[in-house]
This record gives structure tokens, C-alpha cells and sequence, in this order.
DNA sequence: GTCTATAACAGGATAGAC
DNA sequence: GTCTATCCTGTTATAGAC
């Protein structure tokens, strides 16, 4: 029976929106499952049926969201400058949905914990990032667009740095801080500073 | 009786000092007072007679970080390369105190929420920070050591969240991030990068 | 200042009916 | 799949003796 099993994944994904919002909000330790079940019309019993533990709960949300951000940034392999513009849309985005953004601060926060249930999927999620710009950098060496012997990983770091404390500045005091166009200005001058001579 | 008054003030700063220790470890929501209590080897209620709440001790702590900081960075008076120089030193040495890195990461993640608690503390330290790093840049220009005309707050921002940024991406996955060496050569890259043609 | 005792509650998880 | 009922544990905060 499709229409079954399409309900069942529907209301799946009712849940996982409605856990985000509830973790972004009040981070693992403060987010309450009462809550989240209420937010979807569910005892707390009934959420727990289809997610065994908070903790899977959790593990389920990053997954969630990380599907949700390679729908839009997974395939499109440029490489080089149009790499790092790409990251610079990525910023102008994520200003226009707040929560999204709420969610990755406060988990990565409380996740450099060594206990938390995030810690694994943030080291992992750092790691791939930091692999996935520094190979965008070096095909912009070979292409010829930034200078040979530039430090991939260095510059990747601090791309993804800029970014997360860009973030958490933007939430905390949201009008003194345009995130996208400060993130962008750095984007381009380093474009800039990497080219060849 | 200066013994008496004494022996309180020693007594309040150890507190200070294991309730940093606690909320490093679990953030303000995940934090126990009776794990704090235990640490100072008091009861729970023992330690509430010290501070009334909860809330209110984490405040503390966190004015306790900040004069610790202070007593390091304040008075220091430079501008223009030498502060940027003197931020790298900064991160130099929280490489060696993860324990304060980890309380300012997982309080800043937590207090991006508006209820938190540590919401107006962050807030304010932000924009402290912010001016004081804008104003360092500014003296530099003053003096001849950067080119007129640089967005100073754009450049503060960026500096602070690199730290910020840099700070968790080390905590969460220290082997492969080498944070100080990484922000000390985006100085170098800044300062090299302002100065005037 | 410090303690024990307790109030008052909220959390996650489980059992079992429907 | 969903519910109600319940268990168990842990929390902050307060009252009152010493």
C-alpha cells in the first residue's frame, strides 16, 4: 500500500521539522519532547514510537538538515572563484532563514562536548566541508586561477570559521551585523589576493 | 574582620571557578548545582546561599571570565599592526585553556536564544569587542599603518568571528585544527593586505 | 554559613490497552 | 500507530534547625 507508507514517511517529516525548530530553539538538553510531539498533534508516547530515543531524535534532525542543504549545494561542482561565490550564496540564503542557522549554532556549541549525541556528526561535518572547499581551492590552482603553493586547507578553515562566527554574532544582535555582505567582502578579496601574478 | 571577609571572597571564587568548569562542560541548561555543590564539597543549598540562583551565578561567571580576560588584554593600549599582532597572542595562548575556550563556545551557542540568560552578556560583549577592535584599526590608519579608507567594523567583524569560528572547529576536532597558527597567518595576511601603497 | 529535609515540578522512557 | 497512565530520576528552590 503506497498511500500507507507515504503517511508514514509524511508524518516522519512532520516530526523532524517541528524537532528542528524545537532544538534550534532550546538546544538538545533544553528541548523537550512534550513540546515537539505537541507541535505535531502527538502524545509524547506517540512521538517516541517513531523515533526511539531523544537522542535518536537528534541524530535524526542533523541528518535532516544536512539533506536539506545538499539539495542545494551537493552537485554543482564548480571550482575556483565560482566555488567560493557559490559559498557567498550560500550565506545570502541562510540570512532569510533564520532558523535553519539557530539550529547549527546551538548544536555545534553545546556538540564540542565530548558526550553530546551532535559531537561525532559535527566532527564529520567539519571534515567533509573542509575537504570539499580546499578541493575547490586547488581546482582553482590548476586552472590557473589562484596562485600555485597557496594553503588550501588553512584558507579553508577560515572560510568555514568566517562562516559559523558570522552566524553566531548575526543571531546574538542581528541588526548590527550584515553576515552576507561582510562574508561576501572577504570572499572577494581573497579572490583577489589569490590570483597569480 | 579581614580574615572573616576574606575567607567568604576566597570561598565565592572557588565556586566561580568550578561553576565555569560545570557550565563548560554542559552548558547553562545541561549544568548541575548539585555537581557544582559537590565540586566545592557544599551542599546544593550551601551553595545557593553564595548566589540565590542559578541564573544568577552563571551571570557571574561570566563577568568572573570577562575580568580574567581583562586582567590579560585591557590596559594594553596599542594599535594599528601591533593589536592585530597582540589578537594573535590572544588566541596563542587560549590553545592553552581549553576550559575558558569551551565556556565561551557552548554559552555563545546557548545565547543566541533570547530568553537565555547569557543573551545580554553576549550582546554587550560583542559590541565591546566590535568597537574595540574598529578602533584599533582606525589608530592604525591614523598613524600611517593602514590605507586610508578600510571598512574598519567589516574587518573587526570578520577578526572576531574567525576567532569565534576557528575556536570551534579546534574544540570539536583538535588534531586537525591548528587554530593559533592559522589565525596568526590571517593577521599577517590582513596586515600585509591594509597597508597603504 | 552550612546543613538536612522537602516541596514542587519536569524530564525521558516504558507498559499495555485500544 | 496512537493513546493514557505510570515510573523513575533529576532538577531548582525554599524552610528551618544548628
Amino acid at each position: 500500500m503506497k498511500r500507507g507508507y507515504a503517511t508514514g514517511e509524511a508524518r516522519k517529516e512532520r516530526i523532524l521539522a517541528a524537532a528542528l525548530l524545537e532544538f534550534a530553539d532550546n538546544g538538545y538538553r533544553g528541548a523537550s519532547l512534550a513540546r515537539i510531539a505537541e507541535r505535531v498533534e502527538l502524545s509524547q508516547a506517540g512521538l517516541l514510537h517513531h523515533f526511539k530515543s531523544k537522542e535518536r531524535l537528534l541524530v535524526a534532525v542533523l541528518d535532516y538538515r544536512d539533506e536539506l542543504d545538499q539539495r542545494r549545494f551537493g552537485p554543482g561542482r564548480e571550482g575556483g572563484a565560482d566555488a567560493l561565490r557559490a559559498l557567498a550564496d550560500v550565506v545570502d540564503h541562510n540570512a532569510r532563514v533564520p532558523g535553519l542557522v539557530q539550529l547549527f549554532s546551538v548544536i555545534s556549541g553545546e556538540a564540542v562536548t565530548p558526550g553530546h549525541p551532535g559531537h561525532e556528526w559535527a566532527r564529520r561535518r567539519y571534515r567533509r566541508l573542509r575537504a570539499d572547499v580546499a578541493a575547490s581551492l586547488r581546482l582553482g590552482v590548476e586552472r590557473g586561477e589562484f596562485r600555485p603553493g597557496l594553503d588550501a586547507e588553512a584558507h579553508a578553515d577560515r572560510l568555514i570559521a568566517m562562516m559559523d562566527g558570522l552566524q553566531t554574532q548575526w543571531l546574538i544582535d542581528p541588526d548590527q551585523v550584515d553576515m552576507a555582505a561582510i562574508f561576501r567582502g572577504y570572499v572577494e578579496e581573497l579572490i583577489a589576493a589569490l590570483r597569480p601574478d
